[in-house]
DNA sequence: AATCTGACTTCTA
DNA sequence: TTAGAAGCCAGAT
């Protein structure tokens, strides 16, 4: 659990913005960040999930948290040192529709056609079509 | 208190 | 196109 109250709001922002993210859909790590006001820490969103519980007497827990839909900006399954917590994760995404790919090396990724919303450096020909599961608040 | 780590992203070579 | 480094900052040592 976050120690400060400050980090408390950051936690609460991180979650219920991952909320919004539809069903059968993924964003980023940097996207959830940006949605939330704070564009410079997207490691920290991945902190707040490495700490969600599966006790689901908190507020925000596995079950109300759709954790799985957030990958990085390259469209992989951040492997966070064990495999078996990417595995999982793509087991999850399949499970609601989103193809998920595994190369030789035993990474796993998701089309850009599956995501909410792309990356700045996404090529502008595979941004086209795309449809932005939320309005990055205003900004650009 | 000080240092290291990492479920990230972006910029530069 | 790919690789390396910087910036980021809350947790864990």
């Amino acid at each position: 659990m976050p120690r400060t109250e400050e980090a408390e709001a950051f936690f609460h922002a991180v979650y219920s913005a991952i909320q919004e993210i539809p069903y059968g859909k993924v964003t980023s790590y940097g996207h959830i960040a940006r949605l939330i006001g704070t564009p410079q820490r997207p490691r920290q969103v991945g902190v707040c999930l490495k700490h969600l519980s599966a006790d689901p007497s908190f507020t925000f827990h596995n079950g109300n948290v759709p954790w799985q839909r957030v990958i990085n900006s390259k469209g992989g399954i951040s492997p966070r040192g064990h495999p078996s917590g990417a595995a999982t994760q793509a087991t999850v995404l399949r499970g609601e529709g989103v193809t998920v790919s595994r190369n030789a090396m035993g990474e796993y990724s998701v089309d850009f056609s599956e995501f909410g919303w792309f990356p700045r450096q996404l090529p502008s020909h595979v941004a086209e079509g795309l449809d932005p599961f939320i309005d990055s608040d205003g900004d650009e």
